[in-house]
DNA sequence: GGAAGGTGCGCG
DNA sequence: AAAGCGCGCACCTTCC
């Protein structure tokens, strides 16, 4: 890790910490705000309504910037970005809590797991505006969701966390991988308040274009409808349901087709009439019933696309979505992602971003060598390892992900005589993982321990009178989790750069000026959608929303975040981050 | 009639 | 062309 990192970036993630934090505490319908200094020694409380806290929390941020610490971010935020206030930093004691706790790099973490309450699911949100159907949740409105909401709970977990990043010899990764994570959780949260501009009418003329005209309710569309009839008469049998697993595998069976089961690949290993019908009716249906009118009517409002994401919601600190699918909108609906009259889309990806830490993380300066320049396979390719880029591209993610056979499994030593650091990386990973130990991402993150019913079966087979069964089934579990370490470290350390990158990125759009020139007068809703803004983030994509006259700036922001995120991971190795980066109206790769 | 599990497929 | 990580979601079937 770097010290001395540059300047935008100490700010945006400022492992040091402003003079001041303020921890805020909610009892009824009063909020308690305590000051501490740097040193966490209180210096003043402060009682005020809720009503007046966005407005509160609006002159502390203009005139000191300090580090807000909270519950959980979603539970206040949201209102605070309602009430059109944003701050620069917080402290996201709920995500903080779940990264410390585990930590390999704390050396005694007993009280962050006796503290079980902050063990507690997010709050929470009302979310009845943007999608109806989520209010169906089963929700009892006296049953408070989320972590504890008091002030002198949230200064009694601070303590036990500073306590923890303090004792800690690693004490600047655990510093800056909390306030990273935290940068995260008010991304989160202004990510969704902006939303991402979609365009509906456009939605509607993609669906119309591949599926037909928008059926009544109940009915399939059109094509659909066809595709299916063109099925059960190349089945014969004119009745079998395309829906339903089990009864369209006994149909294929009846007609000579032999698979095993109806997925998309086995199907296409078959020459029958009723096959390529087949595949696109699956590829429709699949269009229809996860983005279809539905979709779009539940989602879409305003021209705006709201999902819910979820920071830190995969194991290995990737984010997850919640509702509205927000991480998997298909491909083929890119085009309906369509700036502002007068803005523009700046779309950003990381080219091979889990191979470059991963040089990164194991010093390996041949990887690194391969890396340098735009495409990293090409490098493999040009370094005489393997004859092509797809071979390069099937070997590299063999060897994160583990693969053993097929062409994969087949490339996967070659990279071993080349690049013997970065496979020794994950090698031993997985063999920790294989052991039943855990494995720690770059900055701090730790792998869960394995499940009891893992270790018992581990201990089963090695008793006298284990079965090959027992056996047998040890071995491919502790593969298993040999895999799933493997991949940890390095899909975990690859969440820890974007998350750089996504803070940096912050910072710099929050200092480009409003079009015009003149910062716009306070008023309702978040006012930051007037001037660049964040609007998607998908692992290792950024999709910036911004004045076209902005596009420019916006785009050198995006690289120079993007080189400042590698500088603060892994300082002085030569480890290139270069994006693809396009300046556009729509999301649409043209 | 709802929960749990299986299947398949979208994304990285 | 296809076996190797992480997800969420829709639908169907099975079971209580």
């Amino acid at each position: 890790m770097a010290d001395g990192a540059d300047a935008p970036a100490a700010r945006a993630l400022d492992p040091a910490g402003p003079p001041t934090w303020i921890v805020l505490g909610r009892t009824g319908d009063r909020v308690v705000a305590v000051d501490l200094d740097a040193h966490a020694a209180e210096r003043s409380r402060t009682t005020l309504d809720a009503a007046r806290l966005a407005e509160w929390v609006a002159a502390r941020e203009k005139a000191e910037a300090p580090r807000w610490v909270w519950s959980d971010a979603p539970a206040w935020y949201a209102a605070l970005l309602d009430a059109g206030v944003r701050v620069a930093r917080c402290h996201d004691l709920r995500l903080c809590h779940a990264i410390l706790r585990d930590s390999a790099l704390v050396t005694d973490a007993a009280a962050l797991r006796a503290a079980r309450e902050w063990d507690a699911a997010t709050h929470v949100e009302p979310v009845a505006a943007v999608a109806p159907a989520l209010f169906d949740l089963d929700l009892d409105p006296d049953e408070p969701s989320g972590p504890p909401s008091g002030v002198d709970a949230a200064l009694a977990e601070f303590a036990r966390q500073r306590d923890a990043i303090g004792a800690s010899p690693h004490a600047q990764r655990l510093r800056l991988l909390t306030a990273a994570e935290s940068a995260g959780a008010l991304i989160a949260a202004e990510l969704r308040a902006a939303g991402l501009p979609w365009d509906a009418a456009a939605h509607d003329a993609i669906l119309t274009a591949r599926l037909g005209a928008r059926p009544v309710a109940g009915r399939p569309p059109e094509r659909l409808e066809e595709l299916a009839r063109q099925v059960r008469e190349a089945l014969g049998d004119p009745a079998v349901s395309l829906d339903s697993q089990p009864k369209l595998l006994r149909s294929l069976h009846r007609a000579g087709i032999l698979v095993e089961s109806t997925n998309r690949w086995e199907l296409a290993e078959h020459e029958h009439p009723a096959i390529p019908p087949l595949i696109e009716y699956k590829r429709l249906w699949r269009l229809m019933t996860a983005n279809g009118w539905t979709w779009l009517d539940e989602w879409v409002r305003a021209g705006r696309f709201r999902p819910v994401y979820v920071p830190g919601g995969v194991v290995t600190g990737r984010w997850a979505s919640s509702g509205g699918g927000a991480l998997q909108v298909p491909r083929s609906l890119r085009a309906a992602v369509r700036a502002d009259p007068g803005w523009l889309l700046v779309v950003a990806d990381v080219a091979q971003l889990e191979p470059r830490v991963l040089a990164g993380m194991a010093a390996d300066t041949a990887l690194a060598d391969a890396a340098r320049g735009r495409d990293l396979y090409a490098g493999i390719v040009a370094g005489g390892i393997v004859e092509t880029r797809q071979e390069a591209k099937i070997a590299l993610l063999g060897a994160m992900y583990g693969a053993t056979t097929g062409d994969s499994g087949r490339l996967v030593p070659r990279l071993r005589r080349s690049f013997p650091r970065a496979m020794a990386l994950v090698d031993d990973a997985a063999l920790v993982g294989e052991d039943g130990g855990v494995v720690t991402t770059w900055l701090g993150r730790t792998s869960p321990s394995p499940s009891q019913g893992w270790q018992s079966a581990q201990a089963q087979a090695t008793e006298a009178e284990a079965s090959g069964a027992d056996e047998t089934r040890a071995r491919r579990w502790a593969r298993d989790r040999g895999r799933f370490t493997r991949n940890f470290v390095v899909q975990g350390t690859a969440a820890e750069w974007a998350l750089a990158w996504l803070a940096d990125l912050r910072g710099r759009l929050e200092r480009m000026p409003f079009p015009g020139g003149a910062e716009p007068a306070p008023r309702s809703g978040p006012v930051f959608q007037r001037r660049p803004h964040l609007a998607f983030f998908l692992h290792d994509e950024v999709i910036v929303h911004t004045p076209a006259e902005s596009a420019d700036e916006v785009a050198v922001a995006v690289q120079e975040a993007a080189a400042s995120a590698g500088r603060l991971l892994f300082g002085g190795f030569p480890i290139d981050f270069p994006l693809e980066v396009r300046i556009a109206h729509t999301a649409d790769k043209t």
